[in-house]
DNA sequence: GTAGGGTTAG
């Protein structure tokens, strides 16, 4: 119209604008707003503020960015309610620079900001664990006359337990408790989840019974943030028994808190328990989500079921009608693990079909598939396009290729690899050094660990419990069974709690060379420790207690007895951690 | 009408 001399009015212009922006199609809406632009058209104030909301929500800083910049050039309003929304969405995006730069130049345009404008940096700078710069804003916050609320302080609680840092977070707390500024169920719901994380049991309940004093009700929320932590951390058994009870008793809890349930009887191997009680909760009115759906796939796909997953594909009612690439990602993930190339082809068909484009777990599942069968070139071509597409390659990538590269004697190769591409700030991290450490350790190249020992040191990197473990494993190999007792105690000096596995092959080590009385002193380190003997450590137990029988040890046979018999015991009671 | 929390795939 326009290009045959036609000039489309201004009305009929907005009108496709905010047809659009009702329809929610953020890329025509642009379109149509860059053309009004080009005839010198500017939408109205009301429809570019929803412009710039809905922009920024969908996480499009950089167009929300520009169409205010639009409406500031107009001399309209600078109003902290039209460009709160851009901060956040640069901040969450991790442009927190961008967003501290569009405060300042909006400050000294002389627009007013709110608590909310200065909570969102805060959010950006510790999101990005720009610590320095968080604290800084919080600052600049109350030299502005604005006092950090329960959000403010909500936000910095956050990210200080999603670092593991609960010490922090909970002086923050305090801190919160002497400024007047009551944390709210967010806030402690934040707390709970890592607490649960770290198996910090003890203040779990010191907690909760602080919100019940308080008065304040439990929501969906911490049903999901305590159920969900426990399952993180393996104890599924109590994470499904505090879901029963909730449940029984009438808690009102909506579909995140189900799609933990489902997730929880999955791992318990009961993925078909989990599809009828889905199937129940909807007759009663829940409405699943792709997750509901995605978790109950995963479930069939852990015990060996991908056909009849695959069939559930087109008996499930999909939230917005179609599988997301999740939905595929778990089906092709587990044909890749199988290195089931024909169900692996129909998937990639499937996805193809229906307009879901690969991400990055998807190709990793892939090149994960390739290095199962053994076709490295192959691998290393898919990165290779991976990088050209723009898919970048995540830490699990590169970690995963390293290990299967290790796996198959090729560590020259992985070690190439991590030259190559080691310096994208997210890679390497500890685990890529703990793979290489560990293959360099088994393949006894002394020179290699050293080197990769002083370029973690050198990234700031810390050894973890993996990393003691491999060097300790290897010690045990070679009979320096008192060095690796040293490295135990380095690791508590550091902080890391041994793991039982550490302490088995430190047990295992021992029997094999027949020292029996340090087996019994290390039990009670271990006892010392608080790490409990599982099911391996019994059964070295039990084979050093048959070889003292017969050596005529009676002492440490006795002893070892002991041990043995108490832990027979404990199994057969319930879990201490339910009460 | 602005801002903080939980659940799925590598």
């Amino acid at each position: 119209m326009w290009r045959s001399g036609f000039l489309p009015s201004f009305t009929s212009l907005l009108k496709i604008l905010k047809k659009w922006l009702g329809l929610g199609s953020l890329v025509d809406s642009m379109s149509v707003f860059e053309f009004m632009l080009r005839l010198e058209y500017f939408p109205t104030e009301p429809t570019l503020n929803l412009l710039i909301s809905m922009l920024s929500k969908a996480g499009m800083a950089r167009e929300a960015h520009f169409v205010f910049r639009v409406l500031l050039g107009k001399g309209c309003l600078k109003c902290a309610h039209s460009y709160n929304p851009i901060l956040w969405a640069l901040c969450k995006c991790g442009q927190s620079y961008t967003a501290l730069a569009l405060l300042y130049s909006l400050k000294k345009m002389g627009a007013v900001h709110n608590a909310a404008s200065y909570t969102a940096l805060v959010y950006g700078f510790s999101r990005e664990g720009l610590w320095e710069e968080a604290f800084c804003m919080l600052d600049e916050m109350e030299i502005d006359g604005y006092k950090p609320n329960v959000i403010t302080y909500t936000v910095i609680v956050k990210f200080l337990c999603d670092e593991g840092r609960i010490g922090d977070a909970l002086d923050i707390l305090g801190k919160m408790g002497k400024e007047g500024c009551d944390p709210d169920i967010v806030t402690y719901n934040v707390i709970l989840r890592e607490l649960c994380h770290q198996d910090r049991y003890v203040e779990i309940g010191e907690l909760l019974q602080v919100i019940d004093q308080k008065e304040i009700s439990p929501d969906s929320f911490t049903y999901a943030a305590l159920t969900g932590g426990l399952l993180k951390r393996g104890q599924v058994r109590v994470a499904n028994k505090l879901l029963l009870y909730v449940i029984s008793a009438g808690c009102t809890v909506d579909v995140a808190v189900y799609n933990i349930y489902f997730h929880c009887l999955c791992r318990e191997n009961k993925s078909g328990e989990a599809l009828s009680l889905l199937q129940s909760v909807v007759e009663k009115g829940l409405v699943p989500t792709n997750v509901s759906y995605n978790t109950i796939l995963n479930g069939f796909c852990r015990e060996d079921h991908i056909d009849e997953a695959l069939q559930l594909f087109d008996h499930f009612e999909w939230a917005n009608n179609s599988p997301d690439v999740v939905s595929f990602n778990t089906i092709l993930s587990a044909a890749c693990k199988q290195g089931n190339s024909s169900m692996i082809r129909r998937v990639l068909y499937r996805m193809e079909y229906e307009g879901v484009k690969l991400n990055v777990v998807s190709s990793t599942c892939l090149i994960q598939y390739f290095c199962t069968i053994g076709k490295i070139s192959e691998c290393l071509e898919l990165l290779e396009s991976m990088i050209h597409n723009g898919l970048n390659p995540t830490v699990v990538t590169f970690n995963m290729l390293l290990d299967k590269l290790c796996k198959n004697g090729l560590l020259g190769t992985a070690h190439r690899i991590f030259r190559e591409f080691g310096n994208t700030g997210y890679f390497p991290n500890t685990t890529s050094y703990n793979i290489l450490i560990h293959a360099s350790i088994r393949e006894g190249s002394d020179s290699l660990v050293e080197q990769l020992l002083r370029d973690m040191y050198s990234r700031r990197l810390k050894p973890d419990a993996v990393t003691y473990g491999s060097f300790i494993k290897g010690l045990c190999k070679e009979g320096k069974i008192s060095v690796a007792i040293q490295l135990r105690d380095q690791m508590l000096e550091n902080g890391l709690t041994p793991t039982v596995t550490i302490y088995n092959t430190i047990l295992a080590a021992m029997f094999q060379r027949g020292k029996f009385w340090d087996i019994v002193s290390l039990l009670k380190d271990m006892t010392m420790d608080g790490c409990e003997p599982n099911a391996v450590s019994i059964e070295i137990l039990k084979q050093a207690m048959s070889k003292c029988w017969m050596k005529r040890f009676p002492e440490v046979s006795k002893q070892l007895e002991f041990v043995i018999c108490g832990n027979c015991e404990k199994e057969t009671q319930t879990g201490g951690i339910t009460s």
